[in-house]
DNA sequence: ACATTTAGTGCAATCGATTGCGCAAGTCAA
DNA sequence: TTGACTTGCGCAATCGATTGCACTAAATGT
C-alpha cells in the first residue's frame, strides 16, 4: 500500500502538500507545477488515500448508514438502490443494517454506527414509536427517515403521500359505481399503516360516506398470510361490500387467497385494490389495480436530502412528500349490481 | 463523545489498560478487580470504542463490502439479507455497493472499498469475465463470490447447482411426456447464463436426446422482456415443441407474454418451468412451475466463508454448492397429444 | 536466601492522513 | 528602501485506539 508520504517523497515535497494538491477544493493554494507532478506520481504509484485514516482526523467518514426492518423487502430494496445511487455518486459508502429482533434492537444498531462514526443515518425501519430518533438527535448526527413520517416534525422525512393515494384508490372505485367499500388496514403501529387507514377515512368522508368500524379490519403485519387471515375476518363481516382497497399490495394478494378459498371471484364478486405497485402484481391473476409508488426515487431523494444535511446546505426540516399514481389493471371493475 | 483515556482517568488506570479490559479476548492479563472498575466506568460513561480509530492501527475494519449489480433485484436481495445477518453478528457492518455502468467501473469500486480497508470483498456480479478478481488478490483482500463462478477456482465460490436444477427441470419434464423440449438461455456471458445451458445440454444427454442448437435461444438479459422476446423468436422456430425450460424465472414470465400474444396457452399448449422460485410466481396466471433456490442461505453460507476466511481459519479454497429443489405447479403438465 | 518466573500494568510508538500556524520568497505601492 | 500583502509550502500536532516492550512486585523454585 503506498502512502501520502510515499507521494511525498517521490516528489521531493511535504505530506501536507501532497494531500492540499490531491483535494480540488484546496488545490488552489499550491503552485500549478507542483500539483501537476504530485498528481503524476500519485498515479503513477497508484496511490489510493486511506479513508479510514482520514476520517479519524477529519471526523467525516463519508459513510451514511441505512436501517431497514427487511433489506429483501420489494419496498425497501429499491430505495436502498436509489439512495446508494445518488450517495456513491457523491463518494459516500452506504452501510446497510437490518436490526435482529430476537438479537440486537434498533437503538444498538444505532449505536454500532454512531460508533463507526457514519456522516448521517437514515432510518427506515417504520415503527411509528421508537426511540432511535431521540438517541440520533442527541448525538447530533444528521438523520433522515423515509418511508415513514414522525408526528411532530422533528427530523426531515421521505414519504409518499398516503392520503393522496387513498384518495386515488376511494375516487377510482366509487367512479366505477362502488358504494359499500371496506379497508384492510395494516398494522396500526405502522406509519403506512396508520396514514393510509386515515387517507381512506378522509377520502370517504370527503366524498360523503362515513365508514363504520366494522368496515375496516387490521392485519397483523404487511404480509400475504396476515391478509389473508385478515381478509377473512372482514369478509365475513361484511358479506355484501362490492370493493375492498388494501393498505398494500401484499395484503391485497391475501385477500386474492381469501377469496378463491370462500369461492368468490375478483373482480366480479369484489373489486381489489392494492398499494405499492411493487414488482410482478401485474402478472398475478387478476392483474391488481393498484397505487403505484416509485420508492426508488423516494430513496434518490433521501440521498439527495442526506447530502444537503451533511454538507449544511439547510437547516429547515424538509418534509418531501412523493406524488401517487393510479394504475388501473382488472381487479377492480364496475359492482355487479349497481344500486 | 467519551474517549478511551476518559474511562482511563476515570478508574485510574493507563488507556491501554482499559483496551485490554475492554476486549474479552485479552482481559485475562488484566487483573479482575480492576477488571470490573473498568467496564463499570465505561459502562457509567457510555463509553463506545471509535472504531475508525481502532481500524486505523489495527488494520481491520470489521467491514466487509459486497458488489451487487442491482440491489433490488429479487435474487441479489435475499443474498445480501442472509449475509447482513451473519456478518452483522459477528460485529461486522456491511457496505452494499452498485457499479452504475455508466458512471463508474466494478475495478473502481473495488478500489474505493479496499481504500475504506474493507476486511473483505464479496463479488456478486455475476459477469463472467472481468478483472476485479484479480485486483482483489494482488491486493490480498479476501473474497468470496456468490451466485457466479470461475472457470479456474481460485477463491471461494457459493453458488447454487445449477446443473442439478436443470437435471431436475428436464426431468419433471420428461416424467410428464414430454421429448421436445426447448431452453430459452440466459445471457451467456453471466454465469448462471452459461451454466444452466450448460446443465440443460448435459440434462437432455443424459437422457437420451440431443437437443439441436435450434431447440436454444438466448435472452439478452435475465429481464421478463428480453425473455419476451427470445420467446417470440424461439417459438417461431419451433412451434411444435410441447416445453420449454427457462432460465430464470423472470424468463419464464416473458414467455407467457409471448404466449398469450401468439393465442397459445399455458400449460395446455405449452408447459412452462422457470427457475430461482423469486416472490409471488405462485400467485401469477398460472402459478409458475419452478426450480427453488434459496438465496437467503446463500448469502449466510457466503458470510460465513468470508468469516472463515477473514480469520484464517481455512487455507484452501472452499466451493459451496447448494442444493437446487423442484416446485411443481400449474404452468407444467403431460403434452396434449402423447406419442 | 537468592534466582527465576509470572502476573499485572504503564510507556510510548504507531497507524495515515488533515490542518492551524508559521515562515520564506515574491509582488506591489509608497 | 521599506512595509504590507500575497503566494506557496513545510512543520508538527492531532484524531483515538492498539500493541510490543519494559518494568515492578509478588510468587515460586532450588
Amino acid at each position: 500500500m503506498t502512502t501520502i508520504k510515499d507521494v511525498a517523497r517521490e516528489v521531493g515535497v511535504h505530506p501536507s502538500t501532497v494531500s492540499r494538491a490531491l483535494d480540488p477544493a484546496r488545490r488552489g493554494r499550491i503552485g500549478e507545477p507542483v500539483v501537476r507532478r504530485i498528481l503524476e506520481a500519485a498515479e503513477r504509484l497508484g496511490y489510493r488515500p486511506d479513508t479510514v485514516a482520514a476520517s479519524l482526523r477529519s471526523g467525516r467518514s463519508n459513510m451514511v448508514g441505512i436501517i431497514v426492518p427487511d433489506i429483501a423487502n420489494p419496498v425497501f430494496s429499491p430505495i436502498i438502490g436509489g439512495l446508494e445511487d445518488v450517495l456513491s455518486a457523491r463518494g459516500y459508502a452506504l452501510i446497510v443494517a437490518d436490526p435482529q429482533p430476537q438479537r440486537t434492537g434498533t437503538d444498538d444498531i444505532v449505536q454500532r454506527l454512531v460508533a463507526r462514526r457514519v456522516d448521517g443515518l437514515v432510518l427506515a425501519n417504520v415503527a411509528l414509536k421508537d426511540n432511535s430518533i431521540e438517541r440520533c438527535l442527541s448525538w447530533k448526527v444528521p438523520v433522515v427517515l423515509v418511508n415513514r413520517a414522525e408526528a411532530e416534525a422533528r427530523v426531515p422525512s421521505v414519504v409518499s403521500d398516503d392520503v393522496a393515494g387513498m384518495r386515488l384508490a376511494v375516487a377510482h372505485l366509487l367512479e366505477l359505481g362502488h358504494r359499500h367499500i371496506l379497508h384492510l388496514a395494516g398494522p396500526q403501529m405502522l406509519s403506512t399503516g396508520s396514514l393510509r387507514r386515515r387517507g381512506f377515512l378522509e377520502a370517504m368522508h370527503e366524498a360523503g360516506f362515513a365508514p363504520a368500524d366494522n368496515d375496516i379490519e387490521e392485519a397483523e403485519a404487511f404480509t400475504r398470510e396476515a391478509g389473508h387471515a385478515a381478509a377473512l375476518r372482514l369478509l365475513a363481516r361484511q358479506p355484501e361490500a362490492t370493493a375492498i382497497v388494501a393498505a398494500n399490495d401484499l395484503l391485497a394478494l391475501g385477500i386474492y387467497e381469501a377469496l378463491r378459498e370462500t369461492g368468490r371471484r375478483c373482480p366480479e364478486d369484489l373489486s381489489v385494490i392494492g398499494h405499492n405497485d411493487m414488482p410482478l402484481v401485474d402478472l398475478v391473476d387478476p392483474p391488481l389495480s393498484t397505487i403505484r409508488i416509485s420508492h426508488r426515487e423516494m430513496g434518490e431523494q433521501t440521498g439527495q436530502l442526506m447530502l444537503d444535511l451533511i454538507e449544511g446546505v439547510r437547516g429547515d426540516v424538509p418534509y418531501v412528500v412523493t406524488a401517487p399514481l393510479l394504475v388501473v389493471r382488472r381487479s377492480t371493475q364496475p359492482p355487479r349490481i349497481s344500486r
